[in-house]
DNA sequence: GTGCTTGCAAACGTTTTGCAGACTC
DNA sequence: GAGTCTGCAAAACGTTTGCAAGCAC
């Protein structure tokens, strides 16, 4: 069922290409699901699931928070999307165009990219350590952001 | 409020220094608060707080879930213990005594222990790229332990 | 027309909260 | 005795599910 993430997945932010881009990985292309989609390719980062419902409900409003959650379960499938893990609050959801990482500031919430090749070392010593494979897109880091950590 | 963790935390396994050390962290040592951190000593390892309250129960019968929580915070408050956050599942608790992350398996749920300095390069690397300072104590790294990865 | 998808509403599991009574110091 | 802590019950939170109607193919 999963397929590798189309090459042009990154530049796919017109949103007539996320109706096509559904067709490509053999998916019904329902109305609810292609916003959902567009709400995601418009989007910068990784985004929460009620943020989400409500971008795709700016795009056809009578979209419903379980058919986001259905839907991101489809994306996932497929390879396009990542769930991400944030700690206390809810889970994150973002395009799977790259395998970088997500540091959340544990006060304020800001979120920070941490470049792939960052974590490569630990993924290496960990699988040596315990033969454990990481799952780098779908864990967050737990951080405080250095304007949080000035008022601590 | 918060301490340093007693260097001997490691290895006041005693029953009887559960209660000491609740007090020496200057904290009322209630029957529930004792039993909790008693069972915390007694268990190796990361642990949820269903199964928490379970042992701690073991020991004084009466004690509430809601009861675990709160005690649960209060430690934590005081610097003795730290919530893991796994992923999709409940939440971990472990006593604060070593850095040392958690690796959690995401189909059978196994956990590993991932030492603290196989985390520093990427602690480093994170705060010179963007100021985030990591919690490595307080998320755990999601991943597929050897067995699952070959089911899979 | 077939059968996958949806909206709705209700359930789920974990965690938090308000309250009155019980307990520690 | 003062003030914190507890058990209980109920709510909150994000997420998932069952169902009948609706839609894409």
């Amino acid at each position: 069922m999963r397929r590798e993430p189309a090459a042009d997945l990154g530049q796919a932010s017109n949103p007539t290409d996320a109706e096509a881009l559904l067709r490509d990985y053999g998916c019904r292309a329902t109305r609810s699901r292609v916003a959902v989609l567009e709400a995601l390719l418009s989007h910068d980062g990784p985004i929460g699931a009620a943020e989400l419902t409500e971008l795709a409900q700016a795009r056809e409003p009578s979209i419903h928070e379980a058919t986001v959650y259905r839907t991101i379960g489809v994306l996932s499938e497929l390879g396009l999307v990542n769930h991400v893990h944030a700690g206390h609050g809810p889970s994150l959801v973002r395009l799977a165009t790259n395998n970088d990482l997500v540091a959340v500031c544990q006060d304020c919430g800001k979120i920070a990219d941490v470049p792939a090749a960052a974590v490569a070392p630990l993924i290496d010593a960990v699988k040596e350590d315990s033969g454990f494979v990481l799952e780098p897109g779908h864990f967050a880091l737990e951080a405080v952001c250095a304007t949080c950590l000035k008022l601590r």
